[in-house]
DNA sequence: ATAAAATTTAATCATATGATTAAATTATTT
DNA sequence: AAATAATTTAATCATATGATTAAATTTTAT
């Protein structure tokens, strides 16, 4: 029962996650062969398996610790009660460009796997709890004098700092963006979406 | 060479067609199988290579169908010179939604089809010229005085009535949203975009 | 050092899936 | 109606891929 090395991590186990991450966000689920996997990690195929059992249940952790890590970075910020409003979107927007620039291809592979698998969010994760009853979305809620739903302006928040990342490919072409101009523009957006939304607000 | 039913339009590869339109924006380019296709119209596998020779030449002619139908639509609004901006504004968020209310799992079909395969966008069709060259997006730009970059606009706006649509499962998570809610909040959002954006053009 | 346990591998299996083929059926032309 | 062309099908092929197995190797415990 004990490990090989138990002083380090579990290092092939850790290793085998960390490249399915890779491949997983890169491919999606049906895209991704376990061999590749296999690959990416350095190891062999029967391993892959004999570590996670399937490929499913491997996309399974390795999902939901994508999703856990994200809501971690969250939590923090939407219940910090020493923020203001416009505080508080400020901190949501650097948070996730940051967060984007380092993983751009996460939240497309999470919205289609969430599309094709929805049940498995609402099982496993309280996304709800923490996005609903949060400091944020009651200030939200005041800011807009119950004239309009919170989850509009929830929506828009996300809306503006998430989607560039998701159509970049669309923008690249579009725009004719190199990779650094669009990360000129995602720099640009972190200081104008907090200005932006104080504006929306306030047409209510 | 003539056709069996020359008055019919060519109702079997027509037929191919729309049922490959369904799964592969249900299932995407991997996780869709031509047997599905061909159950789905109804017809015999081989039939399906017959008229289409492979999976991917039937895939690149529906895709482009697809992206093509789409920037037919907004093509017409983008250079009506007799609408202001904020009645272009008004007309895009509508023609979006419209058409996503019919269609909800296009976007997230497109934007990860074109990232999985970038060059098939530039080559095929020629969106950037659409764009920018656009009456809208010269009004834009006026509307700006070269303050900022007119592209953060256009992002804005589709960001404000596409995302909604890509992120559906999660919000219907999120907001514990019913069908029927989530249809009332995009038409909200119809009437509200034109005002936000307004208000968000106004801080420059 | 030896035995036991854990880890890793090569080889193989079973199935799914894209594609092809040759024959049967249906429509069109003469 | 007969001949020709177009359409459709069942059967089959070839390959890719998720998974398993049994043996080899390495690590850990005694």
């Amino acid at each position: 029962m004990s490990k090989k090395k138990p002083d380090a991590d579990n290092s092939t186990e850790e290793k085998i996650k960390a490249a399915a991450n890779v491949v997983f966000i890169k491919k999606g689920f049906a895209g991704t062969r376990t061999r590749d996997i296999a690959e990416e990690a350095g190891i062999n195929l029967a391993l892959l398996n004999y570590y996670f059992r399937s490929k499913e249940k491997l996309f399974d952790i390795v999902m939901m610790e994508n999703i856990q890590q994200f809501l971690a970075g969250m939590r923090g910020v939407l219940n910090d009660e020493t923020l203001s409003l416009t505080a508080k979107i400020t901190a949501i927007a650097e948070n996730y460009t940051n967060m984007l620039k380092i993983q751009p291809n996460m939240p497309l592979f999470i919205l289609g796997e969430i599309k094709a698998n929805p049940e498995k969010l609402v099982t496993n994760m309280k996304v709800k709890e923490i996005m609903i009853s949060s400091h944020f979305y009651q200030q939200l809620k005041a800011a807009l004098n119950d004239k309009v739903n919170p989850l509009h302006f929830l929506i828009n928040i996300i809306s503006l700092a998430v989607f560039p990342f998701v159509a970049s490919p669309m923008l690249k072409v579009i725009g004719e963006l190199k990779d650094a101009d669009f990360d000129k523009m995602v720099e640009e957006r972190k200081k104008m979406i907090p200005v932006w939304v104080d504006a929306m607000l306030k047409t209510h």
